[in-house]
RNA sequence: GCCCUCGUAGCUCAGUCGGAUAGAGCAACGGACUUCUAAUCCGCAGGUCGCAGGUUCGAUUCCUGCCGAGGGCGCCA
């Protein structure tokens, strides 16, 4: 805790005679541990127990905050925060807006670009994966202040449109519009793809297709504009029932920067970075070779004089910069694409088109994995697994679950909690690991009530709503309340309220969703041991009750907003 | 061939800005239900932190090499 540090650092510094860390961690051996007499007592030539008692000499009366200091081990300082300062702490959260998690010091204005499926062709779990993290950051970041602007960085241009179009005409364009209606994407995209591959009469007007699409062809457009109107209809049904933030106004589409390419050339000439190599023209960037060892370039405009996806990137950095007006730019993308977005930051930067301080971040995930360790297939074998197919099962499996441990409930609300807890239980499963790795999709686990699974989470917040309305009590009433602490329970399980201001800043310090997941994880936990061992509507005495309400809601509050930041939502009942 | 990421308990995962005895959950075993929702809790057991060196008072964490898995390496996006 920050207060902590505060008043601890001076003791440091004043020991070290200049500024010092204290180096405050959490302890299992104690509510925190500050560390860093043993790394001054190698600067000062003294014995770290030494300096540990200097530090705490120099602290002088602390009692307001610590209960007890103990020198211990080498020279780790172990702290005992007391009640009152505990209890003092919590009052200030519940009534702080944010549940005591700090804003921003530099709010600014932050670009994030996730989901991006493309256009006229399924929806996958890689898909998945970014929009659940995408849409976990953009939370949290607006949570604490940014200015956050969305973009969908759909691939709605390009050379397959040529064949996509064609195979339109084909269908004929009510027939297609049906079948793209019915989210039957794939089918649509693979036909296309074989008669391209077939048939040398259809490669050729595919390939006089796009040359009148980049053209502007009126009749073209309209065409094209129909496989986008379709495909964004079925992204949009999906994005509801992931219950993302995105919509159509976040669309921002590769055929949203056609008219800035040329413009990016143009620049790049000027700048005197553009070269020729092997009929393209490129940008070659240090540190990046190919195969053989020699310079790797990053194409800007092919040999056939055409644009490729550097050129988009590049402009829509430029975009995001000159026009959002952004500090930071987030690329929640696959792990594949990091070698690309290292070269066109690179450029990027080279160009001087990134202002001093301008941060540029790959938010790289991982692939999701079937209990087999390879790639998720769907049931029926062979096919990658439709997003939306995936949605419902997950419904459809927290309504068994629902149904089995909870029978009196109505139809509507089963359906109503089973959508909040299967959907919960997919995107928590893919937020709860670290990003980067790889993830093995299993029902049984995510949707398992043990564990760390969003149904437990979900579960604990249900059980405090359900001991308000079994009392009667209005949460709001009980929130001038200081709770008392004397349990253990209770005393861990305020503590652990303290502690949502800083698993908020790790997850944005570190864009990793998953550090909120564990610290909820813990929440939830501390929750269900107080729970059992501290009973709250037959307490002792009103006092007792009341402190123990007050702790309840501060423990929902923080559940259900924790949550809210994941993209999750939390039922009052379950 | 070069570059990037990953390797922690039987399984699934945390932890690592260098700190004390490496933590959870599942599965296994033993307990606790006339419940504030047992969809839970309490206990027990389980590990040469891939291997080998190096730096350090101290390394699972940093560095180097190796092994294993995945990915990337010029005109698809």
């Amino acid at each position: 805790m920050g207060s902590v540090y505060a008043s601890l650092a001076p003791a440091f510094a004043a020991v070290a005679g200049g500024a010092c860390d204290p180096v405050v961690r959490p302890s299992d051996r104690a509510d925190g541990q500050a560390n860093g007499a043993l790394a001054l007592a190698k600067k000062l030539g003294l014995q770290p127990r030494e300096v540990a008692r200097q530090v705490l000499d120099a602290a002088g009366d602390v009692s307001d905050m610590l209960a007890s200091t103990e020198i211990a081990g080498p020279g780790f300082i172990n702290l005992v925060f007391s009640n009152a300062f505990i209890a003092e702490q919590l009052s200030q959260a519940t009534h702080n807006p944010r549940l005591g998690v700090r804003a921003s010091s530099d709010p600014h204005t932050v670009v994030v670009d996730y989901s991006a499926p493309n256009v006229a062709k399924e929806m996958h779990v890689g898909h998945l994966r970014s929009s659940v993290i995408g849409d976990a950051l953009v939370r949290a970041l607006m949570f604490v202040g940014h200015t956050v602007v969305r973009e969908n960085h759909i691939g709605d241009w390009g050379t397959p449109f040529g064949m996509l179009i064609e195979h339109l005409i084909d269908m004929g364009e009510d027939n297609a519009a049906d079948e793209l209606g019915v989210g039957d994407l794939d089918g649509f995209y693979k036909a296309a793809r074989r008669k391209f591959e077939e048939s040398d009469e259809f490669k050729g007007r595919a390939r006089a297709r796009v040359v009148m699409l980049q053209g502007g062809d009126e009749d073209t457009l309209r065409l094209w504009r129909t496989l986008v109107s379709e495909s964004t209809r079925y992204f949009n049904k999906v994005y509801r029932q992931l219950d993302v933030l995105l919509t159509d106004d976040d669309l921002m589409g590769e055929s949203a920067y056609n008219p800035m390419l040329a413009p990016v050339v143009e620049r790049l000439r000027e700048a005197k970075l553009l070269e020729e190599s092997d009929g393209a023209e490129v940008v070659f960037v240090d540190g990046f070779t190919n195969r053989d060892n020699d310079p790797l370039p990053l194409i800007i405009r092919k040999g056939d004089g055409g644009y490729n996806y550097a050129t988009s990137d590049l402009a829509c950095v430029i975009d995001r910069v000159e026009r959002i007006g952004a500090r930071s730019l987030l690329y929640v993308v696959g792990a594949p694409q990091a070698q690309h977005l290292q070269m066109v930051e690179a450029v990027a930067r080279k160009a001087g088109w990134l202002p001093e301080g301008f941060i540029m971040n790959h938010v790289s995930f991982g692939s999701v994995l079937g209990s087999d360790r390879k790639m998720l297939k769907s049931r029926s074998g062979g096919e990658t697994v439709k997003l939306n197919a995936l949605l419902d099962e997950a419904v459809e499996r927290a309504e068994v679950s629902v149904a089995e441990k909870n029978p009196d409930m109505s139809a509507a609300d089963r359906t109503a909690v089973a959508t909040m807890v299967g959907i919960g239980a997919v995107k928590y499963s893919d937020l709860s690991s670290d990003r980067v790795k790889d993830y093995i999709f299993d029902w049984e686990r995510m949707l398992s009530f043990e564990g760390n699974t969003a149904p437990y989470l979900q579960y604990a917040h249900a059980r405090i709503c359900s001991i308000f309305r079994r009392a009667g009590i209005d949460r709001a009433s009980i929130r001038d309340v200081v709770p008392t602490l004397v349990e253990a329970q209770e005393r861990d399980l305020a503590l652990r309220i303290l502690r949502f201001d800083s698993a908020v800043w790790e997850m944005i310090d570190t864009l990793g969703p998953h550090k909120l997941c564990t610290y909820l994880f813990d929440l939830a936990t501390d929750f269900t041991s107080f729970y059992e061992h501290c009973p709250v509507l037959k307490a002792d005495n009103d006092a007792m009750r009341d402190s123990r309400l007050a702790l309840c809601d501060a423990t929902a509050r923080i559940m259900s907003e924790g949550l809210l930041l994941l993209g999750i939502r939390a039922p009052e009942q379950m």
